[in-house]
DNA sequence: GCTGTTTTTGAAAACGATTTCATAAAAGAT
DNA sequence: ATCTTTTATGAAATCGTTTTCAAAAACAGC
């Protein structure tokens, strides 16, 4: 019944004095239509084909929305014409410096072409990834991001089922049959745990995301064993030390990696965050790095050029992936272009925090 | 007619084989009543009330619904009841240590009391709010959380027309006419210059965002001369800099102090961000810190204890703000608590990036 | 001024859920 | 077994838009 008073109260306003309107509720279409004396359907005219209103009326109708400040209402429009402008997508996390600055990109440029991006998250449990999909799916969501390439039957299913055009990022993989936009981390593991490499350790430590369920993870690892394994280096299990998300986590597995009788020469790190992590820890521990020891970062975050040593890290192109991305999607819900994928490269940074290993 | 196609399919489907279903498209609530064997208003209410439903056929239905891979339009639902089980939020960004932590500690509880988040950013430009503000009331949001205090005249005005239940975060005044969850931006940077002043410091610079439009930086600067005043030291307007979001803006304002004939023995800065970039050019230009120059942060990120030296800053309670906020939204909308306003406290953190001034 | 064409308009039917209300079925009381 | 009460169910109205379709108005050409 609130509802049905809020109602009338507008109706009445739409007929009286429009000047004293104020902190009054919802006026529907309906409403505006009475207001300017025109039909809804002129109203919703005026609203999405302008071009089609004789200049007179429009004015007469626009006045109207502007006295009651009406919104139309997107679920209702939605209903109707089965498009939502609303892109979903699902990811780890919001905050992070790495998901945050491509969430704000795509964002951004969804925005200016006026789609909105509604971000759900995962906190790194697969298991509610079906969950977060079957909300997007049912707000209508006319596209989909999702992190990384590997997600569960549930997730595929789900997506495949309601036809919901899709894109992975962050991932790239030679046999994926999704649309994926992102970058090799198997590659990108591997470069920096080359030059690692070849710098001459031969004893090196690896701190990374807990591979189950994260394929951005395991990817890493491998291409850290492929580097190891060019080397001639034998892989020491014990010396993969996975962690939970963050800074506290990397220095946790600094110390543990510490505390081994004969502890590594190098660390590498599938995270800058990791890293930070090692880095204060082996400050604390009184251990001069790249002296005593090397780290490595991965993604080139803004904040590895102010850690002392600055961080030598790979660069991921977060960015560039944001960017096309959400070009790729309006592309094709735009102009009806085929969405394609597209394998962006990484780039070795060398800083600071690595050296040769003093024997 | 692509439409009428796929409800064609998703019919004959419902009808013949079940296990066949795959890559067709959305199932109605009348599908699914179909396939069970039972109207729609079962069906709503196996969704809605399952305990007013008989077993039997409720199992039927549930059968159903995921044979069909059903899931029901939130756009729909919303018509009808008038709830959107949506909160929205509009920040400056959705990246930075600062925003992302709370956005995402915020979604994380309204996802667990099943209501959904959608952000949108302004960039810092005040003059999208009300496009924004627009966008998410077309949504039909239940809520809004705003970042600050100050908004347009529009921004407020559309908000108060449309009912939507407020929150201010990230400020608190003493004559807000708002709800808000948040700190004393004036008191925290008056706690950090406080520091700074009681050290010995004469001559301080302050590198701050750019106040119009932005009542935390306003406020940051009003705490800021708040404590020269106290300390009996002149305000000079000259040695306040205004710089944009970000590491490299720090950087930059710091080098534009750096570069007066007399330059200041201590840089507060109103963001963590502008204190890193500033102990990066102070590196570069071969200044100590503290020794040469003390720096102080405002926030306390994550980042702040990785540095060197590690930063001074002052912590404020972003964590907390985000959960109360999520908690005062809830209480309201879901048992109809009145929300109230909360002040939170913060908290002055001395690291090792202030020292006395060498004489 | 009349006809034929084009442009504008409004009435009404969707869209897919929920909810009311009346009826049917089950349970309980005698 | 019958009557009353309670519980389950389905038909239909509804939410606020868009869109189709047919009618009305404007415009052209003669």
């Amino acid at each position: 019944m609130c509802e049905s008073f809020a109602r009338r109260v507008s109706a009445e306003v739409a007929d009286a004095d429009a000047k004293a309107v104020r902190l009054v509720s919802v006026a529907t279409i309906e409403d505006v239509a009475r207001h300017a004396g025109v039909s809804a359907a002129t109203v919703s005219r005026v609203l999405n084909t302008p071009e089609r209103v004789r200049t007179e009326r429009r004015v007469r109708v626009e006045q109207a929305i502007d006295e009651l400040g009406f919104v139309p209402l997107t679920a209702a429009q939605r209903l109707k014409s089965g498009r939502s402008m609303t892109i979903g997508a699902i990811f780890p996390r919001i905050d992070s410096i790495l998901f945050g600055s491509v969430l704000n990109e795509i964002q951004s440029r969804l925005d200016d072409a006026g789609f909105t991006l509604t971000v759900m998250t995962t906190g790194y449990d697969m298991d509610v990834e079906p969950t977060r999909v079957r909300q997007l799916i049912a707000r209508g969501i006319d596209a989909l991001v999702l992190v990384g390439g590997l997600h569960s039957e549930q997730t595929d299913d789900l997506i495949a089922r309601h036809d919901v055009p899709r894109v992975n990022v962050w991932a790239w993989q030679e046999d994926s049959p999704h649309v994926q936009i992102g970058f090799c981390n198997r590659n990108a593991a591997r470069q920096v745990a080359t030059h690692v490499c070849s710098l001459g350790h031969r004893k090196i430590g690896v701190i990374s995301g807990h591979p189950d369920g994260n394929d951005r993870a395991k990817m890493c690892l491998l291409g850290v064993k492929d580097a190891l394994d060019a080397a001639g280096i034998a892989i020491d299990p014990s010396l993969f030390v996975p962690a939970g998300f963050g800074i506290e986590e990397g220095a946790a597995a600094f110390l543990d990696l510490f505390n081994r009788s004969v502890p590594p020469t190098a660390i590498v790190c599938t995270s800058d965050l990791f890293a930070f992590g090692a880095l204060r820890e082996a400050r604390r521990l009184g251990l001069r790095v790249p002296e005593d020891v090397s780290i490595t970062g991965f993604d080139d975050s803004d904040f590895a050029q102010i850690t002392v040593p600055a961080l030598t890290s790979v660069r991921t192109p977060r960015q560039m992936m944001a960017a096309r991305c959400a070009q790729t999607i309006l592309g094709y819900l735009n102009e009806g272009h085929k969405m394609s994928s597209v394998r962006l490269s990484t780039e070795l940074i060398v800083r600071g925090s690595t050296a040769a290993p003093t024997a």
